[in-house]
DNA sequence: CCCCGAATGTTAGTGACTAACATTCTGGCA
DNA sequence: TGCCAGAATGTTAGTCACTAACATTCGGGG
């Protein structure tokens, strides 16, 4: 894999990581300039934008687009497009390991408390929607309807791990099912008027 | 009202507004440069941002939020968050005034076709967003429910507008509501049966 | 007509990011 | 082991969005 010696490049990018990570939990990300990262982790400003393409990827490069697509193929292909996208997330993010999520959580936590990186997040989740879609055409979904099922599930994902992030006590899983039940609204509904709509909520 | 005498800030505003659009359509938004919007519009890059925060805000100041949220009020109460915001969008947007939409679509445009915008698009529905969240919990939605709803409607919206900018022949109405029917999916899944609901699809 | 304040201009600076070119360092191969 | 190609880094200089502090002009109401 990539466990054993660990290439120059390879450490300077994770001093850089760490680095910064540091400095944006102690000072804020505004307040951080890419000179200090860079200066503090024993490298030059130029050295940092040739590991990273901006100052905001050094927060939100993320590698699960895979799983994500994986789950939501394997939904059932009656279901609308929106739908599968919801209950793919659900099961993919399931699935993630505990050893990543503290790691995870000190990212999201910045986003989440930094106004300027709102919208950052969500355009990083280009990706992500882009593969999204592809998976849905793929099964037969227009490309229309794929492209705003993509967008307002992920929506609600990266909603949901503010969520998470401000919320010491809470399970990434648990979170993540939450914010996904309040978008899948249908069998909540009418799956029988029995059992009242949408009760015991939270405090 | 704002119609009689135009004073001269709202002139130079206009011809702002007007030269930044033009020029954004003729070579680009990443092409153009704060100093030459200025410069064509006969004022300098200092006053520009005398009138608008951010080069992006030329692009995307939107006036619309009061009419959504009143909206949003006036959905059934009993309904979940999430489906009273996508149908208090669907009733606002219908009463969107025609003359409006050339301008609306100019500018939605620019913003569909630059990457580099996705994410300002997105962070600029941050009011809209909080004004979302205040009118769900006002009416006994929780934080987290409400916020989450919020984001994954205003998400479907601007991925309609987004299709709706790229296809001359379609209706603002009509592409909003195809647009919010992707994530209505309680009546197309189970109120079923009665009146096709999103029906005449793209090509 | 004059004057106060709004609108604009000027200058100087910061910070993210890029391009072109020079230097050092590393890892694999002879 | 020693050498060398290429990777990794440094240097310099520049662009562009955006801000601050201060000077100037212009417009409309008294």
């Amino acid at each position: 894999m990539a466990t054993d010696a660990p290439t120059k490049r390879e450490r300077t990018l994770a001093r850089l990581i760490e680095t910064g990570l540091e400095l944006f939990e102690r000072q804020g990300y505004d307040e951080t300039t890419v000179a200090q990262i860079a200066r503090t982790a024993g490298v030059t400003e130029m050295t940092f934008f040739r590991h990273f393409p901006s100052k905001e990827s050094l927060l939100l490069d993320d590698p699960y687009d895979p799983l994500l697509v994986a789950a939501i193929g394997r939904q059932p292909i009656d279901l609308p497009p929106f739908l599968r996208a919801v209950r793919g997330i659900r099961e993919a993010w399931r699935a993630v390991p505990d050893p990543d999520q503290p790691m995870i959580r000190r990212r999201v936590r910045i986003a989440a408390t930094t106004p300027s990186l709102r919208g950052a997040t969500w355009r990083s989740t280009g990706n992500t929607e882009h593969a999204i879609v592809g998976r849905l055409v793929a099964d037969g979904a227009s490309d229309h309807d794929a492209r705003i099922a993509a967008s307002a599930v992920l929506a609600a994902l990266v909603a949901g791990l503010f969520a998470w992030a401000e919320d010491e006590t809470a399970g990434l899983a648990t979170s993540i099912e939450r914010a996904l039940d309040v978008v899948d609204v249908e069998c909540v509904v009418h799956e029988a008027d029995a059992a009242e709509p949408a009760e015991a909520r939270d405090a």
